[in-house]
DNA sequence: ATTTGTTTTGTAATCGATTACATGACTATA
DNA sequence: TATAGTCATGTAATCGATTACAAAACAAAT
């Protein structure tokens, strides 16, 4: 690869005649500009993002942190994010942390090393002090799952609205016995979903049952199918199921089917997140809707509107409740 | 964020020294040793990468080339990749270029610019010209799709021999009249599944049939969809399906199910990659399993071999059948 | 021909690290 | 005490760009 240099002197200028023509900014006469330009051609110069991120401490590269690309959940949210900051002339780079501390730690490093010029985290388990830190010097954004504390800029939904929501459906629709199947309660999602669940049980005076609530460690497949085979186990069987996760539900579905049950006829069940395969089950599965797009374009409008020094406000968008057969007759 | 001069100054020696006690390969004796990592401590530096690779031309950071992060196919391959990577300190940026040619573009000069040491290519519509070009002065490896001119390394499976597995395996539980639900021939596997497919056919004289051969312009579950709907609609209908991908093969079963007919009883059907999906349908779908993970290891490998210097030599790794409900009686 | 103003181009410092080479400090030996 | 040898540290060039400032080139006006 040639260099700057190079290119300089085969078109017989100086160094910064060149970087003028690159960044033509400043005033290059015609005839230099046309010499420089063919330079650039015959020599296939490009010039060094390295060279030039370092003096000017920028590298138009936002770093999107999700904890698994095997969730099909982000998908959206990664376009609405990719498309946004291609419309600013950003780029993003997608971090898989695997909920590994030491790999977060790498990408942190990218940040402050100016590799990256800001973050939008969507993974759950991410160090949360650490983040607080690296916000004070540079552009940080949270993305479905936040902090209270609300140092850090998000955008999310009404969590507790939204399971208030699915689970007001499944008492319309004539249940009384309704289970939840949670995710580990650490996050802050879990604790507002279930809080919801709570809620909606409580103005209907239904009965809120240790025994009907089950948290699970991950949200893969394998894990709904878990939870609920725990459920059929116990003497009295909910009538419905409400999952905070479409892969946590599809698991259930699936564990139902293996028992021969059938939703909704013995069991209700709604997921949420609304991933493009819960409308491929049998049946298909309802579910709450997040605007997992418009989440990435607000996130990404978000981040790059803080790295240009405007401070972003939190927001909440709004869910959508998606009844498919799994809760209909 | 602090700068070498400055922890330099901190400690009252020179950033050579500094630089000596961030890459302790040179001596420096403990007491200066200490100074300078107490005057790191207290200002909380970091070394910017930046800077560092300006100098040393190295980055330690992998490209991954996907088309799209929607595509299950993928996660596994990832993880074998990334595993592989960290173990011998390299990370991977995951760049997802939904087939546009500025994005790929974009990353192409990553590398060029040193900001990244090397590209493991799974994206199927990428430039293959422009890669091998690309290729002459970097380290690219090409993962699942690659080029039959064999410029370019590559770590695949045999296509063409696993579809006429698959096939076969219809054939021998009674299939006679089986159908191809292809992708677009454009892609080289699209073409050596294909012929894996006729030879099979040929092989027991069964009927190579038009109208059982449907061509689909993407992957997702919806392509799968329509291209059962055209299927079901033919005065003759097949007996069994073949689909080269899972997710199409899942689009197909559901449109079974909206019309009630039962998997295999009706028509049977076997997808391609096991996908994790494939085995929550219902019925659970037989398909043919590549080895993902131990190709992303394998792809990460080469890769790490060719930056040092090494050639690599390309691979086909084994495929194996799995045998579901989908085509179990 | 001289002055002034404008346009174009070049020189050199800078960003933050690494490292070859030079130099200084110290030890051991005669 | 002088000398060689070893160990520790500093000086300055370097990677590839950008840009403030200086200088040169040119044009127009007197």
């Amino acid at each position: 690869m040639a260099n700057i240099q190079e290119v300089a002197q085969k078109a017989g200028v100086s160094v910064a005649t060149v970087s003028r023509v690159l960044n033509n900014n400043s005033t290059v006469s015609p005839s230099t500009r046309l010499k420089v330009e063919n330079a650039i051609k015959e020599l296939n110069y490009e010039p060094s993002m390295l060279g030039r991120n370092l003096r000017n401490s920028e590298s138009r590269l936002l770093l999107v942190l999700i904890p698994s690309i095997s969730n099909p959940f982000y998908t959206e949210i990664i376009n609405g994010i990719q498309n946004t900051a291609i419309a600013h002339q950003y780029n993003i780079l997608l971090c898989e942390t695997n909920s590994n501390p030491e790999r977060e730690n790498i990408y942190f490093n990218m940040v402050k090393n100016k590799l990256a010029d800001g973050v939008i985290s969507m993974d759950p388990t991410v160090n949360m002090q650490k983040l607080i830190e690296l916000a004070e010097n540079h552009s940080i954004i949270l993305c479905s799952e936040y902090d209270e504390s609300n140092v850090i800029p998000y955008v999310s939904i009404d969590n507790e609205m939204a399971a208030y929501h699915a689970v007001k459906h499944l008492i319309k629709i004539g249940n009384e016995k309704i289970a939840l199947i949670n995710s580990d309660e650490k996050f802050l999602y879990a604790r507002q979903r279930r809080s919801g669940y709570e809620r909606a049980l409580a103005e209907f005076n239904l009965p809120l049952r240790k025994e009907w609530i089950y948290n699970t460690t991950q949200l893969d497949f394998q894990d709904g199918v878990q939870a609920m085979r725990m459920l059929l186990k116990l003497k009295e069987k909910p009538s419905a199921i409400f999952a905070v996760s479409d892969t946590l539900a599809i698991g259930a579905l699936k564990e139902m089917n293996a028992s021969g049950l059938k939703a909704p006829d013995d069991i209700a069940v709604v997921g949420f997140d609304n991933i493009s395969f819960s409308n491929m089950t049998n049946p298909t599965l309802t579910t709450v809707a997040q605007p997992m797009y418009k989440m990435g374009c607000t996130a990404a409008t978000m981040l790059i509107n803080s790295i240009h020094e405007n401070k972003a406000e939190s927001i909440l968008l709004d869910h959508e409740l998606i009844i498919r057969e799994s809760t209909m007759g």
